[in-house]
DNA sequence: CTGAAAGCGCTTACAG
DNA sequence: CTGAAAGCGCTTACAG
């Protein structure tokens, strides 16, 4: 309500004054410093954003792409929201608020670009739900600050954040084996995903690692979704040397696994032992408890917080950050 | 980039008539109007939103009040996601934007109206996490349009948008009296909130109409976690009549239960239905699959962004919306 | 350390 | 139907 001219008067300096104790306080005597403060604290004087934004072409604020079309389901990923929490906590932390934008309707090519520009967006983070957009690429490309999760990504201030899905798996594979399994299967993502593709070469190299040899038949492309799980777990039963455990790419195949397997009679993790990963909510409440790999959600959230704002602030596009991750020993993989 | 003068002087007409395409197109001449169209689609000339909102005091942008401290975990409640992107799009189909602001640090009275004023939003949702937040009040004071997720609110541009708690609850209670059973128990949800009063009240009034006598033992209160769920169903386990059924406020204490159940060496629905309320994800994975209480959780977000926009529209604070609830019946209530 | 002035990119009465 | 002008509330060289 009350603008800046107003605080300026009722204490007797200029408006300038009064936006250099906001924006550069040790300019201002300390005197003055603290009376406009104590002023602005009593009439509850806000600096009006968009006069600011106006005036310097930055925002505060950061823009959140995240396709959530209701016929393409990815974003139903119940990491997301943990994810999501921990972006908006780390960049509020910062000053930034995020803002949510719209899924694009015009041309792809254009949409999320001009959204940048008609807010004079400082930077943007980019969610795949593993839908392929192809604006995602003119938004890279445009020159804005921009960190993507979980999909490596080509333009002048850009980088990405994801889990260690290559360690990872091989956590979950070195787990088995040391449970005494020797037959370790694996159901994995989607291969066109970078998460996909990293945890099935996780898998290839532990078990090369351990000197165990793969079989082609164990290993069953799946879809990141439980009914995929089920699917890829039971033709996984029907291979002729079945195996004593399984490495899924994703908690919900996980559980579909476990279903698929108990639907055969077999007991988990007696007959075959499972290891998911992710660490949803999920993974923890089936019984018996589905051991996996924990991502860190809210620090892969915040960990885009901290490139984008870094790249906002002047820096060089950083290095690709790879988070590490937590293996999780629950009855699912343990006598 | 472009800015409306240069389109202007582009198309040799005034700034004011740019501004007017896009903001008045019925009172300008349909030839000019073509044009500027067609050199603001070839120079991609995007209006400059802060500009825009410095000068007409609209944001276009609505405000999410979500308080996500780590501390107080209610908003990890998966439902959230769903109601979010439903918002989310909803929103944006009316041509608005969703700011997710901050956590209040600063003092909570004036917090979040302070950033609705420093960045003029025209509105407001907030999601009640179940934090009990006073802040909350001050804004719905405020004179903002406001609506709020499961919780009456007072203002006067206020309104709030809910599930059918009352009915869905009594629909539970039917179903499982048409199963057959007469010894019918509940887990509530915590008193101090609307969704946990609400669903006691309708097992309340549902047995009363059924003619069953309500006995003080079957209501034991829980806490919507699922570690409440498995504490309240071991109390009633322990019921000097124990129950054939049991009415859960919410799926993820209905989990509890049935883990409970099982632990006790009893079988579901054999020995004990079970009814949960809300219909996330882990009702349908479960096994038995549990039935439950479906919220339309993208008509919540939905409602919520209508009734926003009315009132941003001008329209007087609609009705508080109460939206039905839908019996989804799994293996946990049917034999 | 401080102020006057210009400018950021729009919108909107007011005239015509 | 259109334009000139003032104004929205800030910031920031430029002088002093």
């Amino acid at each position: 309500m009350a603008t800046i001219r107003e605080l300026a008067r009722l204490c007797g300096v200029s408006p300038a004054t009064v936006s250099r104790v906001f924006n550069n306080p040790e300019v201002v005597n300390a005197r003055t410093r603290d009376e406009v403060l104590r002023a602005a604290q009593q009439i509850g004087y806000q600096p009006n954003a968009s006069a600011r934004t106006l005036a310097t072409k930055k925002s505060s604020m950061v823009g959140l792409v995240w396709d959530t079309d209701h016929r393409r389901p990815g974003w139903r990923h119940p990491y997301f929201q943990e994810i999501l929490i921990g972006l908006k906590t780390a960049l509020s932390g910062r000053g930034y608020h995020l803002l949510l934008l719209a899924t694009s309707e015009e041309k792809p090519e254009e949409s999320y670009v001009h959204a940048v520009r008609r807010h004079n967006l400082d930077g943007v983070v980019m969610i795949d739900s593993g839908n392929r957009d192809p604006s995602l690429g003119y938004l890279a490309e445009s020159g804005i600050a921009c960190v993507s999760l979980d999909r490596p990504l080509e333009g002048p201030r850009t980088t990405y954040v994801t889990s260690d899905n290559v360690g990872g798996a091989r956590q979950a594979v070195r787990h088995l084996y040391e449970q005494g399994r020797r037959s370790i299967a694996t159901i994995s993502g989607p291969a066109g995903t970078g998460p996909g593709t990293d945890r099935l070469r996780g898998y290839v190299e532990e078990l090369a690692a351990l000197g165990l040899s793969q079989r082609p038949e164990h290993v069953v492309e799946g879809d990141f979704y439980l009914s995929g799980g089920v699917a890829a777990m039971r033709r996984l039963l029907r291979a002729p040397e079945q195996p004593d455990a399984v490495f899924v790419a994703g908690d919900e195949m996980a559980v579909g696994a476990l279903r698929a397997i108990a639907e055969a009679g077999l007991k988990v993790p007696e007959d075959i032992a499972v290891v998911g990963f992710d660490d949803i909510e999920l993974a923890g409440l089936v019984i018996p408890g589905l051991t996996t790999v924990a991502q860190d959600k809210a620090g892969i959230g915040a960990a885009a917080a901290e490139a984008v704002v870094a790249m906002i602030n002047g820096a060089d596009a950083p290095p690709p950050q790879v988070l590490p991750t937590t293996l999780v020993v629950r009855g699912s993989s343990r006598l």
